[in-house]
This record gives C-alpha cells, structure tokens and sequence, in this order.
DNA sequence: ACTATTGGATAGTGTTGATATCCAAGGATG
DNA sequence: CATCCTTGGATATCAACACTATCCAATAGT
C-alpha cells in the first residue's frame, strides 16, 4: 500500500510516519521507483504497536526503539525481551550514590527481594523506582513498614504468577513477542485504572 | 529561614524554588524587607511534597497546583480531595466521541463498573484510561475478556480496600490530607515497581 | 501534458520545566 | 562606612521531546 493508505489505516499523519521512519522505528517500505515505495500489514500492524505504546503506555519514542528493536531481534528470547521492555520503561532515575538516605533505601529493596526469594536482576530499574518511593516516602514522614507493603506484594505475585503463565502456551513467536510487551505495557495501564476506579469506589463507600 | 537555606535543606536550586513560587505552587515568604523574606517549616514540607509529586510521581506543575489548591481549601473532604487528585492525575486523553470503536470500549468500561457495583463518577479519568487501553488491545488482536481481568480487578479491590481502611483514623487533618495524597501519588508507584519485579521474577522462573 | 503524490531533506513549532542573567535594594562584615 | 553578598523580582534563555511544515525534484496516474 501507499503512504497515504498507510496513514488513512493507521490513524497516524504521512509526516508522523516518515518521522517514525527517519527515527528508525520501522523498516523503509520496498521502492518501486525513485519517488514510490510499497508499504505491507507488517508496517500498519508495526504502526498500531508504536501508537499503543506511544499513547497509552506514554512511552518515549526513543525507548520503542529499543523495545522493537529487541523484538525484531530473531535470538532474543521472551525472558530476555522482558527485560529489555522493563529497562526501556524505565524510570533511569539518577540515583545519587552518596546519599546516605537514598542507600539505605536502596538497600532495604534488595533485602526485601532477597527475603521474598525473587530472582531479579541487580540492574533491573525497578529496584531503584521501588527505592525511590521509599526515599520520598521516609522524607514526607510516612515510614515504610513491611505490614504496609504486605498487600502490594501479595497482588504483585498473584498478578505476576497470571501474567506468566499466559506465556508458557506456545503460539508463533511474533504473536508470543507481541503478548510479552502488551501484557507488559498495556496491562500496567488496565492496572493502574482498575487500581484507581476501584479506590474510588472503596473511598465513595466509607466517607462519601 | 531564608531561601537559600530552603535550598540547602530541600536540595532544590533557588531558581527552581522562586519558579514554583511564580507558579503559585507556595505562598511567598513573609518579607522582611524589600529584599528580604522569611520561610518557615511549612514551606519545607510543601517542598518536599512537590518533589515528591513531580520526581515520583511524575506530575506536571500544574497538576500539582491543582492539587495542592484543593487540599489547602479548608472544606473540602478527604474524599473530594481524592477525587481531584484522581482527575490531576489524568490521563487527559482526547477522546473521539465519533469513533465507534472508542464508544464500544467506554461503553463495556461503564458496565463492567456497574456490573462490579462501583460507586464510581461518571467523569472519573480513569474510566477513560480505561477505555482507551480496551481500544488498542482490540485493534493488536487482544481482545479483551472478562477472566483475563478478572486477576487485576481482584487485586484493585483488595488494595483498594486496604487504602480506604488506613483512612478511617482519627488524625489530625493535615495528616490525613497528607496520607490521601501519598497513596494516591506513591503507593501506585510502589505497585507498579513491585508488579514489575514479581512479574521479572516469574518470568525468570519459568523461561529464564 | 498536466496534476497530484512521493521520498528525502531541512527547518520550524509548541509545550514543559527549569536555568541563567540582570538589576536595584538591602543586609552583613571588617 | 565601604565593600561585598544575598535577595526579590523580572525577563530571557535553554534543552528535551514529538511532532509539523515546507520545499524540491522525480515520478505516477489520467
């Protein structure tokens, strides 16, 4: 198809998609001339991936780069691209190592995980998002206490555990590829509105 | 104390300390003087709370003005207060009330909620979030059905339960304001680190 | 032949969240 | 009391980000 079609299907203006495709996060489209090129489903269905990620996980352009890139990646395995789509997401914050709070902080996530008998990355980002909370939690004078975190924990394994299993079926791998960064991605936001509606509910319930 | 010892002792710059000032995100100093002024506790605090907001919770400025405005109007409720902080939080997403599409996610979002008798607002921005990640799971061919949510609506009511009971207390307002926008605005940062590891972590357990 | 579209390149825009600079006035210090 | 430092206040500038606009020459379609 053409580049317009392309933009009328994917929703997406011709400028947006030839930015997305200066920024390398699509392969050019077959020439078939000097001023034509044949776009296929894989590109639209590659558009509706970036926008996805782009509107709703509201992730940087730079970091679907990454994230497709590992995913065209023909070795890379599902754990492994995992990983890669954890880091991409981020947040790189900027942990200042001589801080003595943020340490501490730091150090207690890594005893916590060690505790829970989680196999995690040392480098994995949410061990400092997780540590960063901490800091800011200890700093506003609300200590972090583990009776506290009970709760967050036990929904984090029980979703964790659900998440996993769905990957253990064995459909194509691009299909495989394809549930790892929705689930990923899209299911953090399915979280985090369920998290919010249902909080509302329960205050509308108690003081409403 | 002055400002450059506000500075010093909430680790942010006098220029970004007199930029939150122009953005009415603080009151000012009671001058002391044409060039002088004084800052008390108070404005610490509400500097910490700022950091807090914008470094992990990632909020824009003027998200937390709104904020920030509500919980220092005296009459308002904690549930109100939630309600804004909730609606601050957004996402803002545009919704195009012509796509069918779209329509047929907002609809089947409000009667999951009926059918799950949440006492949530019609206008809630979560119901829109929602929505919007139905849509784009629906055009990358994941559609979405009810016994893959049901996970993530068990445990968004479980937490949700467990963060309306921690406001029952008798604290003295300010505290309770305080506690209301800390697990709005950290606990849900606290949530997704911790999905994010136990989700590395089965992950790990089964493929790595 | 003529109009519209394309690829490719380059430049510009709007928003956000700071930073930087400048100035005059007022303390603080020796 | 002279000199330097800090402050409030205003204005300007910056850097990152994600587009968006414009231009141009070469076609493709009619």
């Amino acid at each position: 198809m053409k580049i317009s079609e392309l933009s009328d299907r994917s929703g997406l203006t011709v400028q947006t998609i030839k930015f997305y495709l200066r920024e390398g996060l699509m392969p050019k489209g077959a020439a078939t001339g000097a001023t034509r090129a044949e776009y296929g489903d894989g590109h639209l269905e590659r558009l509706r991936l970036i926008r996805a990620m782009r509107e709703v996980g509201d992730l940087p352009v730079f970091a679907i780069k990454r994230i497709i890139a590992a995913a065209d990646e023909p070795e890379v395995g599902l754990h492994e691209l995992l990983g890669t789509v954890q880091y991409a997401l981020g947040p790189h914050v900027d942990a200042p190592a001589d801080d003595p709070q943020w340490r501490a902080a730091r150090a207690d996530v890594d005893a916590l995980i060690a505790e829970l008998g989680w196999r995690v990355t040392a480098d994995a980002p949410a061990r400092d998002l997780l540590a960063q909370t901490f800091v800011a939690l200890r700093k506003l004078g609300f200590p972090v206490v583990l009776t506290e975190l009970r709760p967050y924990i036990e929904a984090a394994m029980s979703l964790g555990e659900h998440e996993a299993g769905g990957l253990s079926t064995d459909e194509p791998r691009t299909r495989a590829i394809h549930r790892t960064l929705v689930t990923t991605v899209l299911y953090e936001q399915v979280l985090l509105a369920l998290h919010r509606l249902a909080r509302e509910h329960e205050s509308a319930r108690r003081l409403g």
